[in-house]
DNA sequence: TAGTGGTCTAGACCACCGT
DNA sequence: CGGTGGTCTAGACCACTAG
């Protein structure tokens, strides 16, 4: 049987799903498969690339695991949003006294064009040698649960990339971020690494989060990437490490 | 085709994968299947049971993504040992200052009868109703790096199942409990949840990690479970704050 | 009702392991 | 070398979704 499709791939040594795995990232990373329509069928792509279907499915299972595709039996396979802005609300507390959780809300405190310290280059991978390209904009934000201050957000973002950011208006920008991204700025983030630590809170965190200056506040540190895995935003989140928790499973 | 094992199997409506993955898992738990040698070949499994090769194989896969199970090719498919005695490592910096990571040592401070308090009582599910139903048995554990105190750990174990150990000898204990959980006491530790949160350190905490009372430390509440779901252990660990990093992948 | 993914069959050949 | 899991084929029928 002749594969019709090994003349667009680098690396015949591997599995043949494996192949089509790869060549499928490819596809979303283009943009050629993206969130507005189902993929084509399992059928369909086992006759297009002269496999059989078994082995177009074990490629797509692949990808759902990795998170690149949902299924939905009866309807098709579709490209996955990522969908994690509320995230960070799962290690903090934010009930009422009967235990209901609390819608939270964003406030912008400030956005404002800054220049790269050198760690946060570093993290943004950002160029130096390009004119700009150690310009950033800089987000601060509170999170809210009825009224009382639970997070204060230190966010940093090229300002190359995101140039639209600053002639937008604050006032409108919704509860999440991410989609604003997209929406004016075209950098869909598709996953993110967060380091938590421990520390005590500076003078300018102490204000926002309404607590003595070195209070014990725990420490979030999230650098987001794009789809081709370009880190995009360098955000550090701190609340109050009394109302922290995070639960994990270990096997 | 008539499936012989389907009398054997409780919700015939469940896919015969499912059926299957429930039976090796019983078969698990009932010792039938153990560490000592690899389970029946997946062709052997088929023929058993009167289902194709493929079906076998996805029951299997099943149970290694759960844990249960590890393959090795050309070897055999054998019933996975739990090992995370070190995870709450995880947690903490433990390396020196060329950043070589150093081996944590493990010393028990203390072996002891006592009352389970309500909290403990819950969590290991204690029977009051029989005898000696609410007595455990407590270690005090001090784990350290070089010399230096890493973590205190609080460690509470039924007096029933864990009679064995109060008259062990502790200086014959090893830096992990859990392999001498089974050897002595038959117990063999499955899995476990963590919850980690934030709190400061009383004055016997900070006693042992050698710091000023009310410093902040991380808290590390671990309840362990057998392969029979029963929780077997529960474990509060105390660390320094100040030392505490931990990363999660978004997606 | 047509089309999709979900399950299942009954084989084949290959890569790897231990004897 | 024989036996194991790893990959792959070429179908079948069923359950579910959406128009």
């Amino acid at each position: 049987m002749i594969n019709a499709f090994k003349s667009k791939l680098t690396d015949s040594r591997l599995p043949i799903y494996q192949q089509l795995s790869d060549l499928f990232v490819k596809k979303i990373q283009q943009g050629q498969w993206d969130e507005s329509r189902a993929i084509p069928a399992e059928h369909d792509l086992a006759a297009e690339y002269g496999v059989a279907p078994g082995t177009v499915r074990k490629a797509i299972e692949a990808l759902v695991a990795a998170g690149y595709l949902v299924r939905k039996q009866g309807s098709g396979t579709y490209v996955r949003r990522a969908n994690f802005g509320n995230a960070l609300f799962r290690f903090f507390r934010h009930t009422d006294q009967q235990g209901r959780m609390l819608a939270p809300v964003s406030r912008i405190l400030s956005v404002s064009r800054d220049v790269a310290t050198s760690r946060v280059a570093e993290k943004l991978r950002l160029d130096p040698s390009q004119g700009e390209g150690l310009q950033i904009i800089r987000l601060m934000r509170l999170r809210q649960v009825s009224e009382e201050p639970l997070l204060f957000e230190d966010i940093c973002v090229s300002a190359l990339r995101f140039k639209a950011l600053i002639d937008a208006d604050p006032a409108t920008f919704g509860d999440l971020l991410y989609p604003m991204y997209d929406s004016l700025c075209n950098v869909r983030v598709q996953r993110a690494t967060e380091t938590i630590s421990f520390g005590r809170a500076s003078r300018e965190v102490a204000r926002y989060l309404q607590v003595p200056k070195d209070e014990p506040v725990a420490v979030i540190e999230r650098l987001a990437y794009d789809i081709n895995d370009q880190p995009v935003e360098w955000r550090v989140s701190y609340g109050l490490a009394s109302r922290f928790t995070y639960s994990v499973e270990l096997k």
